[in-house]
RNA sequence: GGGACUGUGGGGUAGCUUGGUCCAUCCUUCGGGGUUCGGGACUCCGAGACGCCAGUUCAAAUCUGGCCAGUCCCA
């Protein structure tokens, strides 16, 4: 009875918020108003009432670890999924889309890889009342999906390099804690799956997604760092993983992405093999490059502030919300707001015009809860004048028009992203510090940078000291990883030394 | 997998120790009216909850058991 009531309350409430997003009233209701707790005084619980209260997520789905995506979350992910998509489609990958089942026998064939994923894999083992010939699993990832069929496409060197992506659900049975957008049981899913014609045509597809993943991170004002994980913590199958990470509340790390060179471990199970120039056969060395909505959590995460969400402009919802507002006798100029959104629309921006209610003051807060990039206030004076007053969403304020309005709204966001990673900038640089001792990792508040021997011990002594993680060794210039890193930090040796990252992973 | 803890309107809570004063407190939220509008206005009216099932009892939000859900710690 009570489950049938919150149903149709929950059903309510979401044909609401459609409606509002439809007819251009708030998409998002402001919850637990005076309640957010302070990002200094507790990263997690911040981070969960944030999530909650921007309305980008509803975490009362009865299922672990699944989330319901809210019209406003969804819209940030509809924007973070077209970065991620112009990103690589700009790399030279094709779009394509596999079946979400895959067959026991299929699954099992590499053997590193069931190992890795054995005990987090979701299996159907029923159809109706028929018990399955070959039970299927819900893909925790799609090689095992897309291999069979890749060893089918590819015959010759012509049909190389394959680069091809899909964005869709992966299950995981997570045992940990789980938490909305970094760490879900379904997974919204980015994964490029790349065949090259040899070891250093995959190496080069590495090297092309880092520059892809560099541009994503730029448009999400995210810094991060590249790191080579250690051979024990690489994925499962892989010849070796790149790990994106970045630094996040209170002395921990985040993994928000990875890239993979498989060699031909994969290619050589799957029996993916083409033929060369010169008549003979050889394997595809495969890569792939995953990501997730943990960057939509990361973007959150990294941005945000006591007040509320942050978006960068790429992944907001709204980019503008315009406030027209009246008073003294003068009624709000909420014409001149709805030809002033159209004038932006049509330039492309993602432009929200505020008509509800409530005073200027709560809408204010309301938007900035919301993670609003910039906040048009229009009065009648203004108005008539043609201008408005601007104010990002780290309050700097300027006054815009009356010439060239839709040129200086796209200034202003585009200096608000810069404003935004400048400020992230000096967060990551102090969220890291070097080690020079073992005993430095004890009760540490940073990620550290320290030097390694490359030894599986002396990696195991260094997780055991931070208790936490050897990230692994920076794969692209990284400024607390230069020059001689001297002697290791747990083994004293000095031979064979290099710099690695140590962390906390959330 | 082992252990501990917690479940009260949409969200956050008071009440639970010591059963009755509770047709359940306060804040927020939601619907409606008036008034207001350059940083969370005010006011009036209204809506909304004891996770589920059993038990103890004259009487259960409160005690007991089971289940479900969630959180934390350990492996």
């Amino acid at each position: 009875m009570a489950g049938a009531t919150e149903l149709s309350d929950f059903a309510r409430r979401w044909s609401r918020a459609l409606a509002t997003l439809i007819d251009g009233r708030h998409p998002s209701t402001v919850r637990a108003m005076a309640e957010l707790p302070s990002k200094s005084k507790g990263f997690i619980d911040w981070y969960l009432a944030v999530v909650e209260a921007a309305n980008l997520t509803d975490k009362r789905y009865g299922v672990k670890g699944m989330n319901v995506w809210t019209p406003y979350g969804f819209l940030a992910r509809r924007a973070l999924d077209a970065v991620m998509v112009r990103e690589i489609e700009a790399t030279g990958s094709q779009p394509v889309e596999f079946p979400t089942l895959i067959p026991q026998t299929e699954f099992q064939k590499e053997k590193e890889h069931i190992k890795g994923f054995d005990a987090q894999v979701y299996w159907v083992t029923r159809g109706g009342a028929t018990e399955l010939d070959v039970p299927l699993v819900l893909r925790p990832t799609s090689e095992t999906a897309m291999y069979p069929i890749f060893q089918l496409w590819i015959r010759s060197h012509r049909d190389l390099p394959l680069n091809v992506y899909q964005i869709v659900n992966t299950f995981r049975y997570e045992t940990k804690t789980t938490r909305p957008f970094l760490r879900v049981r379904e997974i919204h899913f980015f994964e490029e799956h790349t065949c090259q014609v040899n070891e250093a045509a995959a190496t080069a597809r590495v090297a092309s997604n880092l520059g892809a993943f560099r541009r994503m991170a730029d448009a999400l004002a995210l810094p991060y760092v590249a790191i080579r994980r250690p051979d024990w913590d690489k994925f499962p199958g892989a010849f070796y993983s790149v790990a994106l990470d970045i630094p996040v509340g209170e002395a921990r790390t985040l993994q928000i992405g990875s890239i993979h060179h498989y060699r031909e471990n994969f290619s050589r199970p799957y029996g993916i093999e083409f033929e060369t120039a010169d008549g003979g056969k050889s394997l595809v060395h495969q890569t792939t490059f995953g990501l997730s909505e943990r960057l939509l959590g990361a973007v959150v995460a990294v941005h945000g502030d006591d007040r509320g969400v942050v978006f960068p402009p790429a992944v907001a919802p709204y980019q503008v919300v315009i406030v027209p507002i009246g008073g003294k006798g003068a009624n709000a100029p909420v014409e001149s707001a709805q030809s002033l959104a159209t004038l932006l629309r049509e330039r492309g921006i993602r432009t929200h015009v505020d008509v509800s209610e409530d005073r200027p003051g709560a809408k204010y807060y309301h938007w900035e809860l919301a993670g609003v990039p910039v906040r048009l206030e229009l009065g009648p004076r203004e108005a008539e004048a043609g201008t408005a007053t601007a104010v990002d969403r780290l309050g700097r304020k300027s006054v815009i028009g009356p010439a060239e309005l839709g040129a200086a709204v796209e200034r202003t966001l585009d200096e608000f992203r810069g404003a935004l990673y400048e400020k992230a900038l000096a967060e990551f640089r102090s969220a890291f510090e070097t080690a020079r001792h073992l005993d430095d990792l004890k009760a540490t508040t940073k990620v550290r940078a320290l030097s390694w021997c490359g030894q599986e011990s002396c990696g195991h002594q260094i997780e055991q000291a931070i208790d936490g993680a050897l990230l692994g060794t920076p794969e692209e210039e990284f400024p607390f990883a230069s020059g001689d890193p001297g002697p290791c930090i747990a083994c004293g040796s000095s031979s064979g030394t290099r710099w690695a990252l140590a962390g906390r992973p959330l």
